[in-house]
DNA sequence: GATGAATGAGCGTTCATTCAT
DNA sequence: CATGAATGAACGCTCATTCAT
C-alpha cells in the first residue's frame, strides 16, 4: 500500500514455498539420524523445522517420501563434483584420490550428510526401495568411480596390479568408519583424533599398499604383484 | 583357523528348559538385525523362536532388555580369546596381525554376531546404556588388544612408527565395512567378491602400510617415518 | 409435462459474482450426493467449482451450512408449483395422479435434484436440523398434498375409502426408490430399465389398486373396501 | 483348583473369542445406522462392545473389514430362508408373495437389521467394493427371488402379463422406504401408522394391481393388459 | 473479494505389555 | 511355566478452518 513496501528486501511474511522443502529436509536429517527411522516422530520434525505438522504433507506424501527425499537431497551433488574433478585431472593418480578424500571429508565427512550412510545402513532391510535406490544412485556410481581411478594407475604403471574392487573398498572403509562413527558411538567417546589427521594416515598406507615398488617386509617377500 | 574356539568348555546339549533365553535371542538377533530395533514387532520375535508372546516376558523384563541380552550375548567371550591368544605369541607382530583377523571372520565376521555392529551403531543414539555399554566391554579393550599388537609390533623395529590409535582405525575399518555391508545394503546386491580375499588384499596392504622399510612411491620420498 | 415450468420468472444469466454460491452449491450437490456428507472434501467441493478453498467460507459459514444450503435449495420451488396445479385441476384425481408422478420425473427424478432424499435419508441422524426441516418443508406438504388429493378421489367415489396415509406412502415409495438407486447401486449396476416406464407401471398399479370398483382375484373377494 | 470351580456353567472370565465378533459386529450395526460410516468412531464401536479399541483389530483387519462383516452377517441367513419357502410353497403366488412380505417385516423390517440397506445406500459411492458385493449377494438373488414369483403367477395365468421386473421393484418398493424411514426421518416423527398396516394395505393393492382379472376404472378400459 | 499456505484437532491403526487361565 | 486374548498409549495422516497477502 505505501511506496516504503516496495522497498523490502525480506519481507516478514512471504509465503516460503520454496524454501520450505529444504528446511524440512533438513531437520529430518538430524532426526532420522538421532533416532532411526522409526524413531523419529514427524510431529518432532515439524517442530523442529519451525512448522507444524500438516505442513509437512504440504511437501511430502508421507514419512516414507520424506525419508527418501532426505537421502535423495544429501547426495546429488557432491558425487557430480567428483566426476567432474577426475575429468579434468592430470598427473599421479595417488595425487587425485587424495583430493577426493580430501573433498570428501569437506563436502560430506564433515558435514551433517555424512548421517545419510548411517541411515541407509540401518534402514535398509525395512526399505528395499531405499537400498536400492541408494545402491544405484550413490554406491555404484561411487565406487565406479574410483574403480576407474585405480584402474588408471595400474595402467600407467603407477599401481600394482591388484583386484580394483577391493581396492576401491579399502580405500572407502576408513571413509565409512568415520562418518558411521561420528553418528553413532562417536557421540559416547569425546576425546577423539582429528579425522583429517587419520585420513591423511589412511592416504600415506593407500600409497605404499598401491605402489608397484617392491617392499620388503620382515615376513613376506614383497614382488609387487598382489599376494595369491 | 580354530584358533578362537579352544576355550569353550560348556556342555553343547542342555536341557529344553535352559536353552529358551538363547533361543529368543538367537531368533531377536536375527529380526533385529534385520529390521532394526523399533522394526521388529515382539510377535514375529516370539514366532521366530517358537514361543508364545508372553514368554518372552518370562525371560526378558521388556524389548529394551531383550535388545541388551541380545547384543550383550554376542560379544563378550571372543575378546577374551585373542587376548590369550595374543599372551601366548611369538614371532612377528604382523602375524599376529592376521591371525586376529582371521580369526575376526571365523568367530564374527562369517556369523550373525556380525549383526552386532549394525545394531549398536543404529540404535546407539536410542541407547546411550548400549552405546557406554559396547564402548566399554567391545571398543575399548578391542582397540586397545590391537594397539598393543601395533605398539609392540613398531618396538620391535617392525612397524614404522605410526600414530598407534589411527593405525587400529585403520585395521578395523574394513572388517566393519564387510559386517555392516553384509547386514544392510549386501542382501540387494547379490554379486559380491568373496570377503576372505578382500580380508587378504587388506592384510598385504597394512603389510605394506605398516612395515618399516622404506617405500619409493611416484610423488613422495617414504622414509619410512609418517607423514607430516 | 411443463405443467411445473410456468412460474419461474427469474432471469436466467445474471452477473457471474452473484451467480457463484449457485456454483458452489451445485458442485456441493454432486459430491454430496455421491461421496456423502463426511465423505466430501471441501478441497474437492471448490475445484469442483473453480474456485478456492477459502472462497467458500466467504459465501458457507462452514460445512454443515454449505450443506444445509445444497438440501435447502434443492426442495423449495418445486412442491408450490405442484400446489398450484392442484388448485386448477379438474377431473378425475386419477389424471391428477399421472400429472404430479410425471412432474416430479421432469423436475427431480430425472435431475441432480433426486440426489437430495438420498443426503436426507443418510445424515438425518447427524444433522437433526435438517430432517426437522425436510420434514416441515417437504415432507409433510408433500404427504399434505397427495393426501388432499387421495382424499377428494375418495369424497367423489372415484377411490374406494382407504387410509389416505398408507395410499400416500405407497404412492410416493416407488419414486423414492427410484431416487435412491439412481445415487446409490445404480452407479454399478448398468443395465437398468427406463425409470419412465416403471413409473406407467406404477400407475397403472395404483389406478387398479384405487379404483372403486370391485375386482375379483383368485384368493379373496374384493369388494372395493379396504382389507381389515 | 477346587472341586467346586468344575461346575461353574458361566465362568467369570471365559475367553469369549467366539462370541466377540458377534458382540461387535452387533455394536457396530447400531452405529453405522446411527451415525454413518465415515461418522463412526471405532472407539465408540469398541465401548457400545464393551471392549477396547485394540480388540476390534484381533477380528476385523480395518474399519472396511467391520463394515462389511457388519453387512454380510446381516444378510445371510434372511435371504436362504425365503428361497426355502418358496422352494415348498404351493397353492396361489399371490399366497407367497404374502408371506415374504410377512417373513421380511419379521426377519428384518422390524429389526435393526433394516438399517443395513440405509447403510449400503448411503456408502456405495465410497465403497465400490461393498456396492458390488451387496448387488452379488443381496440384490440380485432378492430380486431373482421375487422375480421368480412373479413370473411363476403370470405363467400360470393368476397374474397378468406385466414386465416382471417391474413388478420385482413395485413390490420391493415400499419395504425398501418402511426401513428406510425408520432409520432415518422416523426418529423425528413420532406418531406413525403402524407397519404391518402399510404391508396389509400394500398387499392389497399388489393383490388388485397384479390380478388378472380386468378392472373397470373411471379414466380408462381395463383389458387386463399392462398399459403400452 | 479471492487466494492457498498453514494449522492442529481428531481418528485409524499398531504393538509392547499385562494377566486370567 | 506357558499361553494368547485383551489393553491403551502412541503416532501417522487427513482435512475443516484460518488468515496474511
Amino acid at each position: 500500500m505505501s511506496t516504503f513496501s516496495e522497498a523490502r528486501n525480506e519481507p516478514r511474511w512471504t509465503r516460503r514455498k520454496d524454501a520450505r522443502p529444504e528446511e524440512i529436509t533438513a531437520a529430518a536429517l538430524e532426526l532420522f539420524v538421532e533416532r532411526g527411522y522409526a524413531g523419529t516422530r514427524l510431529e518432532d520434525v515439524a517442530a523442529r523445522a519451525g512448522v507444524s505438522k500438516g505442513t509437512l504433507y504440504l511437501y511430502f506424501a508421507n514419512k516414507a517420501e520424506l525419508f527418501k527425499a532426505v537421502v535423495r537431497e544429501g547426495l546429488v551433488s557432491p558425487l557430480s563434483a567428483v566426476r567432474e574433478l577426475m575429468g579434468r585431472h592430470e598427473g599421479p593418480m595417488m595425487e587425485l584420490l587424495r583430493m577426493v578424500v580430501y573433498g570428501w571429508w569437506e563436502r560430506i565427512g564433515s558435514t551433517r550428510i555424512s548421517g545419510i550412510p548411517k541411515l541407509v545402513i540401518s534402514e535398509a532391510g525395512n526399505f528395499p526401495e531405499i537400498a536400492e535406490f541408494y545402491l544405484a544412485e550413490v554406491v555404484r556410481p561411487g565406487t565406479a568411480l574410483i574403480r576407474a581411478i585405480v584402474e588408471r594407475g595400474i595402467a600407467s604403471g603407477e599401481f600394482r596390479p591388484l583386484d580394483s574392487n577391493e581396492a576401491v573398498d579399502l580405500v572407502f572403509a576408513p571413509l565409512m568408519m568415520i562418518a558411521l562413527w561420528n553418528h553413532s558411538l562417536g557421540a559416547f567417546e569425546p576425546r577423539r583424533a582429528d579425522p583429517r589427521k587419520l585420513l591423511d594416515t589412511h592416504l600415506d598406507m593407500l600409497r605404499r599398499g598401491l605402489s608397484a615398488a617392491p617392499v620388503q617386509t620382515g615376513d613376506a617377500k614383497d614382488t609387487g604383484a598382489p599376494q595369491s
